[in-house]
DNA sequence: CAGGATCCCGCTAGATACTG
DNA sequence: CAGTATCTAGCGGGATCCTG
């Protein structure tokens, strides 16, 4: 008895959708950048103020980041050179010297980040009241 | 004998770094749209395609974002009507008749989004050119 | 210096069952 | 219809130790 019909019917269109969300190139995007050190590794190397991209070696972006591990320093510096965001220049001195290095397309992004970064600074401040309001009143 | 000196400062260190990324405002808005379902909810919301703002009752968002348990979207709405980027209108008609709309902070915030998406389409192929290339290369 | 390899814990998404 | 409540497994991420 193809009682199980409808439960099936949902979970097929549960994975088709997943598998429609998993293609959408907004949302690999969010989950690229919202990566908890993406943005601040794309700024640091950017220029966090108001200099141009600079190269930042392993050690430099490790104190400049004072709260990443190294494993998620790493982790996060490895996919970022995978997509093509940064580039890591390896100078085999002694000990060797590892320079990493936002590519062009790492600063397109970055000017996006930008964006978001003035709409935080323009409106966060009002979310938060809402949410501070939303806490204290009650029913 | 302090010698536990340096690992307190990085301790401590940490604790404000992360104190200080708690309270940054990009910090706070990544965190908050990188939640799977709020893009979605937001997209769906102020018109997928090029019509404008409209209302969606909860069943109505719950089957076009096919994927989404109710828990999630309970708990995304919630959180969205929190922070006054959405607001929840409840019509005591019989069964009860919720819906949702975007606020004007929440269009405003879904348009920062648009930039995202375009960005997204523009550049994500790139990404996912590079990362292959990366995946297929030895040494 | 710039990582690699492991272990492990907390959180959260998801499934399931129940309700006004 | 529009949720609430509970339980659990999976995994992201940190801490720690080790290496060329």
């Amino acid at each position: 008895m193809p009682t199980t019909t409808a439960a099936q019917k949902r979970a097929r269109a549960k994975l088709e959708y997943d598998a429609f969300l998993a293609g959408c190139p907004s949302r690999q995007l969010l989950d690229r950048i919202s990566d908890k050190w993406v943005a601040l590794i794309l700024a640091a190397l950017a220029g966090d103020d108001s200099t141009g991209p600079r190269s930042l070696r392993y050690s430099e972006l490790s104190r400049r980041l004072a709260g990443v591990s190294q494993k998620m320093l790493t982790q996060t510096l490895r996919s970022l050179e995978r997509d093509g965001l940064v580039t890591r220049t390896v100078t085999p001195t002694v000990p060797v010297t590892v320079t990493y290095d936002v590519t062009d397309l790492g600063i397109s992004l970055q000017r996006v980040m930008l964006g978001l970064k003035e709409w935080a600074e323009a409106h966060m401040g009002d979310v938060l009241t809402n949410r501070e309001h939303y806490a204290t009143r009650e029913s």
